[in-house]
RNA sequence: GGUCCGGUAGUUCAGCUGGUUAGAACGCCUGCCUGUCACGCAGGAGGUCGCGAGUUCGAAUCUCGUCCGGAUCGCCA
């Protein structure tokens, strides 16, 4: 290394000309003009170009065997362009620097894929040189928007008194909710460990211990089919306090959501953030995370319809389901094809029987997909509780209630994205709260905990969870970025009796209990403080503010939709040691060697 | 696990109602070129049309199977 850098590519500017620096990277572009010669030299920091010319015959010999991605070092002097050759694209777009001295580190192969943004390669073959698509310069401005992002939530938690501790990642699998990762004890033989799904129970006996405001930027494991915004290994912000009501909590995350916009995105935003109950979250967006960036709300027309001669209404209200809308605005004019196509991918997508129409333009009046089934009063009716005009569209959906919501909201997220009513700039910070604290699972026939089973009933509502619990309430929130979960917390259950008793709902008798968290059980009866808290996903906020829609993008080393690294080839077959010394054997199906 | 879509040059794709030697763009290689910055110009290399079987005089193209990938639903306390 006889080259070393005195400026990264992306530090000089015009003040520097006339200096002699040198500078490290890899070439970018090669630009051989015969006689002259431009590389555009690329490090993480930014792109230089450097010129060579034929004053120096041996160097513009060795500048000829430049080929993309040779890492090199180049020592020169910096020059101001001439006013025609300044490039106004490049921030250092107004000087070069004039080679003197060339030394080639490495020569490179063709790669497999261009290393520049916007290139159009699939995800498979990326990942598979992942070393390289991390090359690209939009990549390498996500990672360091990220290191930005937990230096900022570092900095803030250390000024508000908050103790960072690391917790296990070998720890007791807990069946409930998602699926574990397992690791084989090879010192206890037949036992397992399980990576955590997060650091829940740790953090609750880390209140008992009286660490009464923690936090911890750790990853957490879930073996579960993923998602884009699904990896099996993630990163929360995990958050406890002790001595503390709902308010506090979300006071405190949107401090740390305030300062992280500031740090990492220059936005100042506005707290309080808005309140909805998850009841009209539902009712009106038809999910328990709305994006509401923009409008499009779910109009009921159920009482409108009750009555109504069209039996798919009718009945779909007297079984109990909904007969739902939205109104599109300015699509009133939609021909039959579009709509055609758009009930197809409706039925596809969300699995809703039918799409009805009722679409109000110059050439027919009112027009209703049902109309010859339907009081003329009826269809006015509907067209007014959904406050339409001339020229809307209003889309119409019945169903078994929940369902039905859940189908409207997605069709409301199509609309929103095909009518391009999404306002891409904002950031549309939203709490749900007051979760149903358990939810019937007809498969299981028992209640689950919809947040975890630690999470503390409303007060007004605990008379209830013995006689009808699916009506109970939970101290539970979600904090929702542009239709995105990137957080959710609660306030735990601090007392021992409380927590049995939710056990008992979920359908844990207090032998299993004891056997699968008694150790926090037991921990209840030293002295627990009130304490709730939350946790928050930094990889999907990571992503969200860098503007994209995959979590790969702001993962360093992501798994493939199939949670395989094809990059390194895991997971792989172990040698037959390996499982003998952790006393497992492969089912006859599987062969290792 | 279900449903739908796809697999052709290093990359992104076209070709698919069967028919000459499978094309384009970018990338790559060679030559020319002293102000380029998507450099330009000229030339060139590069293909098991995912794999297997079938139909046919003839298959990238049609059929079946299989593998791989993507989207979506289930799943994600």
């Amino acid at each position: 290394m006889s080259l070393t850098r005195t400026h990264t590519c992306g530090a000089l500017t015009e003040s520097d000309a006339g200096e002699k620096v040198t500078l490290n990277g890899w070439v970018a572009v090669r630009r051989d003009l015969g006689g002259v010669i431009f590389i555009d030299l690329r490090d993480r920091y930014g792109v230089t170009q450097i010129v060579f010319d034929q004053e120096n015959e041996t160097l513009h010999k060795k500048a000829e065997q430049l080929r993309t991605e040779y890492v090199i070092g180049v020592k020169g002097i910096v020059r101001k362009r001439g006013e025609e050759n300044i490039n106004p694209e490049m921030k250092t777009g107004t000087i070069e620097v004039v080679a003197h001295e060339l030394e080639i580190y490495s020569e490179a192969e063709t790669t497999p894929f261009e290393i520049k943004d916007g290139i159009e390669t699939n995800e498979d073959t990326r990942l598979k040189y992942r070393y390289l698509d991390l090359r690209r310069p939009k990549i390498q401005q996500n990672l360091m928007m990220r290191s930005d992002f937990n230096q900022s939530v570092r900095a803030y938690f250390y000024d508000h008194d908050f103790t960072e501790v690391e917790t296990p990642f070998l720890m007791k699998s807990t069946p409930e909710g998602a699926r574990d990762y397992l690791v084989p004890s090879r010192v206890n033989a037949g036992k397992f460990f399980a990576l955590p799904q997060s650091p829940q129970t740790y953090k609750q006996l880390l209140m008992v211990s009286g660490f009464d405001r923690y936090f911890q930027i750790v990853k957490c494991f879930r073996d579960e089919d993923l998602r884009a915004d699904r990896q099996p290994e993630f990163t929360q912000i995990d958050v406890e306090m002790s001595f503390v009501n709902e308010d506090d909590v979300l006071d405190m995350t949107e401090g740390l959501m305030k300062k992280i916009m500031h740090d990492v995105k220059g936005i100042d935003i506005d707290i309080p953030f808005a309140r909805m109950t998850y009841d009209e979250a539902l009712q009106t967006y038809g999910t328990d995370k709305p994006d509401t960036r923009f409008g499009l709300p779910i109009v009921n027309f159920s009482e409108i319809v009750e009555e109504s001669e069209f039996k798919i209404f009718s009945r779909t209200v007297a079984d109990g389901g909904a007969v739902l809308g939205i109104k599109v605005p300015g699509q009133g004019d939609m021909g039959r094809g579009a709509i055609d196509r758009l009930t197809e991918r409706v039925q596809r997508e969300t699995g809703a029987a039918g799409l009805i129409y009722i679409k109000l333009n110059e050439q027919d009046g009112i027009k209703c997909s049902v109309e010859k089934f339907l009081k003329e009063e009826t269809v006015t009716a509907m067209v007014e509780k959904a406050e339409a005009e001339q020229g809307d569209l209003v889309l119409i959906l019945a169903g078994p209630d929940p369902q039905v919501y859940k189908q409207m909201g997605t069709l409301r997220l199509m609309m929103g994205e095909e009518h391009d009513l999404i306002d891409q700039s904002t950031y549309n910070f939203l709490w749900v709260t007051d979760f149903p604290l358990v939810e019937w699972d007809s498969d299981e026939h028992r209640y689950h905990a919809l947040h975890h089973p630690f999470t503390a009933p409303k007060p007004e509502d605990v008379e209830k969870m013995d006689d009808d619990p699916a009506e109970v309430r939970s101290r539970a929130y979600d904090l929702v970025l542009n239709g995105y979960e990137i957080g959710g917390g609660s306030i735990r259950i601090n007392q021992r009796e409380q927590q049995k008793q939710m056990f008992d709902l979920l359908g844990i008798d207090s032998e299993e209990a004891q056997e699968r968290f008694g150790f926090l059980l037991d921990a209840f009866k030293y002295g627990v403080p009130p304490h709730g808290g939350i946790a928050l996903g930094v990889d999907r906020i990571v992503m969200i503010l860098a503007g994209g829609t995959s979590l790969r993008d702001v993962i360093a080393f992501p798994k493939n939709k199939n949670a395989q690294s094809t990059m390194d080839g895991s997971p792989a077959e172990v040698d037959k040691e390996q499982l003998d010394e952790l006393h497992i054997r492969l089912k006859n199906t599987l062969t290792n060697n």
